[in-house]
DNA sequence: GTCTATAGATCGATAGAC
DNA sequence: GTCTATCGATCTATAGAC
């Protein structure tokens, strides 16, 4: 029989592949110091060595998992929402409460959280980290936040000084107390009954504030 | 001579308070796991077993530390501009503006951002810290500007549906993405001129929502 | 590439003299 | 209480066989 390419072994892929789930998991869970290279190996069921031969370091490693986790947690919603909800007679209530709805989602997935904790912890030793996060994360989602403001503007449904200024707060609105609660470990992400509460209360308020006609709240 | 019981030498006080001291600089810089024993003992100046001779070990150093840490830099302005600031003559825009201001500078706080760093850090290890943190801080916080919106709700001067929901979206719009980028290693804290005018676009946004009355603004 | 075995350094914590 | 000296464990990283 001929050799088969690729096992169907409990070894879902390559060994490096192995090795960044291991070490995305006990990264984001345990952070950088807790984490040592012995679990990474155990974890990924490989040898310490197979770890270094695919990473130069422990410092490496962590930087791609990091870069891997921001990369891959954050845009996948962050396209969604825009083009099909957003359209011209839908109201700007709704468009927002949508658009609020999926930022608290993402902000309180477990990955996301454990991102967070993770890169603002090492700030000081990964100074890198932070930036590639911001880029990826909470600059994208700010700026998504921004065109879909200046759209609605442009539309007649807000009246706004300054954009960027009012998806700030917007932003800063959604997160409340909820995220840094969630950070802090002092209660478990709200449920789904919650988060509507929530939104909706910051899509009232943002209205009130910006909206000329107020027929839609 | 009579021996002298407090010599003037450059230990500022007793031992327990240099291990304190240096314990302080060196956890909330590095975090948990990246600071060493041996590193406390020869910061404060002392060997490392004048350090287990006060604290039973490196956990309970640490708990020590991040509690005095949340007791220390939190409650000083907190009972401020409560009851000098806010007065039954003073606009609201004022005493929003002044009490916003005073939380984001503790917010912005080199302090500040190194316990929230270090208490998100290790959330998974010393849950009970999480805890510890957030009642001595951002909810004492969120009590602050409660009272103070109830208290102006109450001379008429806001209308409000609830104000722990309010007081929530206050404090989420003052944190902003300032706290975000701070906390991330993005950019230092802004200047005092820039937190007067993110307070400012703050507390108008927010008495156009909530001000019955829009002479303030 | 992948393994076993280990080097070299550092960690938290302690023993014993004073 | 405070010191010096050190133990045992664990860590990052590597050498050498296959």
């Amino acid at each position: 029989m001929a050799p088969c390419p690729s096992p169907p072994e409990p070894e879902t892929a390559s060994k490096a592949a192995q090795v960044r789930a291991a070490a995305a998991a006990l990264f984001l869970e345990h952070g950088y110091g807790a984490t040592s290279m012995d679990a990474v190996a155990r974890t990924a069921g490989v040898s310490k060595a197979t770890v270094y031969a695919h990473f130069a370091g422990k410092a490496e490693l962590f930087a791609a998992i990091i870069a891997d986790a921001c990369a891959r947690a954050v845009p996948a919603p962050a396209e969604s929402g825009q083009t099909e909800t957003e359209s011209d007679g839908q109201p700007i209530a709704e468009t927002l409460f949508h658009l609020g709805r999926v930022i608290l989602d993402l902000l309180l997935s477990p990955e996301a959280l454990a991102i967070y904790r993770v890169v603002m912890a090492e700030t000081s030793r990964f100074p890198e980290l932070g930036q590639a996060f911001y880029h990826s994360g909470p600059e994208r989602t700010l700026g998504m936040v921004i065109g879909t403001l200046g759209r609605a503007e442009r539309r007649g449904q807000l009246t706004l000084t300054d954009p960027q200024s009012a998806a700030e707060q917007f932003l800063g609105m959604i997160r409340s107390h909820y995220h840094l609660r969630c950070l802090l470990g002092i209660a478990p992400p709200p449920d789904p009954v919650e988060r509507d509460r929530q939104v909706r209360a910051t899509v009232t308020m943002f209205l009130r504030a910006y909206c000329p006609s107020r027929s839609e709240q």
